[in-house]
DNA sequence: CTTGCACATGTACGGCTCTACATGTCAAGG
DNA sequence: CCTTGACATGTAGAGCCGTACATGTGCAAG
């Protein structure tokens, strides 16, 4: 449902062809929703057939670029308005983390930092992104500002995981000296499984 | 693919059914991959299909239990190490983001305070939680500690958005006095969209 | 004893998303 | 002139995910 909404949303600020609004999302909007070029056509075709958007004019290369209409524009105002949100999200490197008991120390120690680089690099990326904006490069409409809020979040995102996965690693807590023999003690049963 | 390694790293714990697992999805692992029954059901099939996992035992009302085989314990190890990892991740409140300048200043305010609480409380929720583990009543095996990592990761998450939505409401990138008024300025074109 | 609730497992279907494949166009450089 | 590469758009198919629907069981309270 979102995808269906953040083209809507990159309508709204002008016509856009295929092509252009997958370089968007490939660009800044991949750290907020990835998306790839053949669902977004797709998705252009449905929401054209829904009439929130409609065929703007043709280029060349077969180019087709898409203006929102107002029923479109009116659609993305309400899901921007709606109460009804997904708090939820899904990351790998998260899930991996519950299951790094089953991992040797010296290998976990290795991920972690690895890690720890990937999402400082990452933040660090997006920071410099940032940068240009505060330097007022692309304006200072209220556009931009907004989309200047929305990489913050992802740029805070991913500092605190590198500073989760600087911690994890630093602590002591993986540091185990019974690894590999008998539990050390009486250990309470997992929560939920019986049986 | 994730969703089958999820299951497989529960399962190295020791048997346990597609209902409990359905549980221990909904609780703890809900803030880092959420699942629904369904699709944990028919996953267990086909990790039992290639021999990934196997019946455990059998209770009352049709209740199955598995038990991971060596070659499942093999293969979610196997994903452990793995070097290729996917630190993507989708959030439809940070693609909204995006879009807030398509909002009423006075309901982007109501909304960013919204957002903030919501993270913050469920931040919170997952604290308390992660104390109860802290103060030892699960036990203090390599399993527990790696899990509390986890749990810290979802919360950090959580921390760092509630944290921004107060930024983003605190900082007056969003008031704009020209509002609803013809654009203030020359503004310069949006990076991407030639045509 | 019966009623309700938590337990326990599934099917069906539709929508979302990714990878791989396929096709053709225009511009620039050699 | 020919080749390369960026431009530009799609189809096919498979897998993942969520909602809704469906079914039956054991236990405990009243």
């Amino acid at each position: 449902m979102s995808l269906r909404h953040g083209l809507l949303g990159l309508l709204a600020e002008g016509p856009a062809s295929g092509y252009d609004l997958a370089r968007r999302f490939q660009e800044g909007l991949n750290s907020l929703w990835p998306a790839q070029h053949p669902q977004i056509y797709s998705e252009l075709s449905r929401l054209a057939s829904a009439g929130l958007i409609e065929v703007d004019s043709h280029g060349p290369r077969r180019r087709t670029a898409y203006r929102i209409t107002d029923a479109g524009l009116a659609e993305v105002k309400r899901w921007l308005a709606e109460d009804e949100i997904d708090y939820s999200f899904r990351m790998e490197p998260l899930l991996r983390s519950f299951f790094f008991w089953l991992m040797e120390p010296e290998d976990l120690k290795r991920r972690l930092a690895e890690e720890q680089q990937q999402f400082a690099a990452y933040a660090q990326t997006l920071r410099s992104f940032a940068g240009a904006k505060d330097r007022g490069e692309w304006g200072t409409s209220r556009r931009t500002r907004a989309q200047r809020i929305a990489v913050e979040a992802a740029i805070r995102v991913n500092e605190a995981l590198a500073e989760w996965a600087r911690w994890a690693e630093e602590t002591d807590l993986m540091a185990d000296e019974n690894f590999g023999r008998q539990p050390s003690g009486p250990d309470a049963p997992p929560p939920e499984p019986k049986e």
